[in-house]
RNA sequence: GGAGAGGUGGCCGAGUAUGGCUUAAGGCGUACGCCUGCUAAGCGUAUGAGAUUAUAUCUCCGAGGGUUCAAAUCCCUCCCUCUCCGCCA
């Protein structure tokens, strides 16, 4: 959600924020319900403080055993027509609040304009693509029957995951080193409900734009969770924070479900898009100063992961095309799969400034006393995990069919070979 | 699922029977000042949130409705928390 401020003083910046995100803008409507909602406030606010003082008469009178009829009948007068305004100003302000929620987060200055994922920025590559002797394989054809589509798909439909053997035992311990890894590096540790409400949907963004994506249990109105992102940040709705409790650096597992409707037949083999996949996510909640900072550091973090993992990696910043409706920054994480050969996304990490703790009430009061402020929240895979198993899969392939493991994953577990 | 008790400012908590001198007592915490030869104690002052029309006004006591001249207080609906019972991994 963006400040009303803003809205009603630079309109024309919502507007070219919209537009470079190809998002729509209700602005115009908004500000004419603006002009009017405060119009109708002067007129209940003046209505009212008449109504106030007739109030303190008439108890004041009747202490002293004075009739007040006078004042009742005006009073009485006054509560109908406020009550007319107060329906129509309802009216306005409940449309306002609707088309607030469409507006989207703008972008940071340095975010390159662009329509789509072609404008974005390559910042960094990091470590050589592995060469075979052999050509490689995607990671479905080594897995064979351990990824088990048939099973899955008896079991729930297309595009779900069922793991057997080695490659479910890849996934768990995957999950527990990244976990590991986030606790050593002084995160709290969180474990999450996997269902959401539609208030924190709504919070951190999803809802209402992406409502259609969300898997929704309509007998009692909850959401399964689309990312971690929305539980970890809904910890903190409609608080007020101590200035020193911040940063706040958080950090859980939760399965990542997604009816990914209208992505059919793109990307849809293998572990590469699925309606449930695991994902180790980190929330931040800092001061508005050191979001910046923060965002630095925790694309470092995950540059680490992946290093460890032994994975080459490239890092883009997303043009205004390719930023989520809620972000003002991301960079974007792709790891090289040697066996489709293209690069595969396994990790985002974005700053939202206020665009989230606006809209879930998320707020830290200043040591130095004075107003509440919104905290900046960020958050970041560290990391998503089919697409880092398909990736470790390919890249470690032997050329009998066997998975080498990268040497973190082989001292941690005395076990240097899969298959 | 059943029965009961609750939801009041950053936190704790009074107020609800009897609607109106409540602009929500008091405490904790926090900020500033004083005092103090020492990371303490004491004293004083300030301190809920939101809105624009800003030395002011209005709104907000879980949410939404209703009754009334007037609602934290009475009525209705819903949500959540706790305790006990039932069911269950």
């Amino acid at each position: 959600m963006l400040d009303r401020v803003l809205l009603r003083n630079e309109p024309d910046k919502v507007r070219e924020a919209a537009e470079n995100k190809g998002e729509p803008c209700p602005i115009d409507e908004w500000l004419e319900l603006d002009e009017k909602r405060h119009q109708l406030l002067t007129e209940t606010e003046d209505l009212r403080k008449r109504r106030n003082e007739l109030s303190k008469e008439v108890s004041s009178l009747k202490r002293e055993g004075i009739k007040a009829d006078g004042q009742i009948i005006e009073s009485r007068d006054i509560g109908k027509r406020i009550g007319s305004i107060e329906k129509d100003l309802n009216v306005t302000y409940t449309r306002m609040s609707e088309l607030e929620l469409y507006f989207p987060n703008i972008p940071d200055t340095d975010v390159p304009i662009g329509r789509d994922e072609t404008s974005n920025q390559i910042v960094k590559t990091v470590g050589e693509k592995p060469s075979f002797d052999h050509a490689p394989l995607p990671h479905w054809e080594i897995l064979g029957g351990l990824l088990d589509q048939e099973a899955s798909g008896s079991i729930a439909g297309s595009n779900f995951i069922l793991l057997r053997g080695w490659a479910a035992w890849l996934q768990r311990t995957l999950i527990s080193w990244m976990m590991d890894f986030n606790f050593r590096a002084g995160m709290e540790e969180i474990w999450l409900p996997f269902i959401a409400n539609r208030e924190s949907m709504t919070s951190t963004g999803q809802i209402p734009k992406l409502e259609y994506d969300m898997y929704h249990i309509e007998k009692d109105d909850l959401f399964l969770v689309p990312t971690g992102e929305v539980p970890l940040t809904n910890i903190y709705r409609d608080s007020i924070l101590q200035e020193k409790d911040l940063p706040i650096k958080i950090f859980g597992y939760s399965p990542c479900f997604r009816r990914e409707a209208g992505s059919y037949g793109k990307d849809t083999r293998g572990l590469n898009r699925v309606h449930q996949f695991e994902k180790v996510e980190m929330v931040r909640m800092v001061k508005p100063d050191n979001s910046e900072a923060s965002l630095t550091e925790m694309t470092y973090h995950v540059g680490n992961m992946l290093e460890l993992l032994g994975l080459s990696y490239r890092v883009s910043l997303l043009s205004t095309g390719d930023l989520s409706f809620a972000a003002a920054k991301c960079y974007d994480f792709e790891v090289w799969s040697a066996g489709q050969e293209k690069w595969l996304e396994v990790s985002s990490v974005s700053n939202f400034r206020d665009f989230q703790s606006r809209r879930g009430m998320i707020r830290y009061k200043p040591s130095g006393g004075g107003k509440p402020r919104y905290v900046h929240t960020l958050n970041g895979s560290g990391l998503a995990l089919p697409r880092i198993m398909a990736a470790l899969i390919e890249n470690g392939q032997t050329e009998s069919g066997k998975v080498a493991l990268p040497k973190i994953l082989a001292e941690r577990t005395g076990i240097k070979v899969l298959g």
